[in-house]
DNA sequence: CTAGTTGCAAAGAGTTTGCATGGCG
DNA sequence: CGCCATGCAAACTCTTTGCAACTAG
């Protein structure tokens, strides 16, 4: 493929160091760009999300959207590793991302595999719910959760 | 205080009759609107928003985001069918909405909340992967699915 | 009559694109 | 020097919100 890639630029760099450096956990366009500029190393948005398509073409970042108003996330993938068995948790009363790295689910998806044939996309694959924090100081009678309107953020 | 759940309005029931025509495949708020406006059935897209909003609290209705620039997806959810009791796997190529009842996943659903705090709810979450069929027509080398998602739409 | 509903348009948020400038090779 | 990369701003798309008119109960 022809050589381009590109070229090594001050930019590119940055970028992808910082993906690099938050490989464990997943970060937006906005977050990306708000350290960046905390950092006196303002980078274009624009700049940001080209290197990012970029990276995921390349098979270095993963993508994926969890909700169409927040925006997309995206994380570093670790070539060597292959590809990451971590699930997400989005509560949907604070909206927070939770990180679930536990080999419960990776039975599950080796087990939805052999015996369904679906392969699960764990980078895709969101659970939703409600988080401990919410349930905990949400309400005090916890006969249905669906009521509680959201304020999906 | 609420109550509602609300008047009875026309509106109300061309979406609601749209969303139980079309159950078997997801459907885009833009494309709602454009065939209700093909039928002479104008309604305003802020009215479908807020229609889908509602039924995806009632339960009616599942959402979900492929893609952040494509717009939110939406399904009928019957509620005879008890789809509150299982999950569902949604083939990212073909498009297709698989049911997953299966004591593996309530198994799962079970340890996430005890161990992690988490309850994760079942209507709302979807399994993002690769069906069978898809795996085995879709590409003929199998070395490395993840490059495959060029016509993800 | 009252309160929820509708629709339009404007406001927001995230992402993409055009174009002139700047930097890598 | 040629060509890609960068930045800024404008353009776009999807979604939400404000508000006045409307309608179900």
């Amino acid at each position: 493929m022809g050589g381009s890639g590109g070229y090594k630029t001050k930019q590119r760099d940055t970028i992808l160091r910082y993906m690099t450096d938050h490989k464990d956990s997943h970060v937006t366009v906005n977050g990306i760009s708000d350290y960046l500029a905390g950092q006196g190393a303002r980078v274009g948005t624009a700049t940001i999300y080209r290197h990012l398509d970029k990276l995921v073409e390349q098979g270095l970042v993963r993508k994926y959207t969890v909700d169409a108003s927040t925006g997309a996330c995206f994380q570093y993938v670790e070539p060597e590793r292959g590809c990451h068995e971590h699930f997400h948790l989005k509560c949907e009363k604070c909206g927070r991302l939770i990180h679930l790295e536990c080999s419960h689910v990776r039975e599950l998806a080796d087990h939805v595999y052999s015996e369904h044939g679906f392969r699960i996309d764990p980078l895709r694959t969101v659970f939703y719910g409600i988080c401990r924090e919410c349930s905990e100081n949400g309400l005090p009678s916890d006969n249905d959760t669906r009521e509680e309107n959201t304020e999906n953020e």
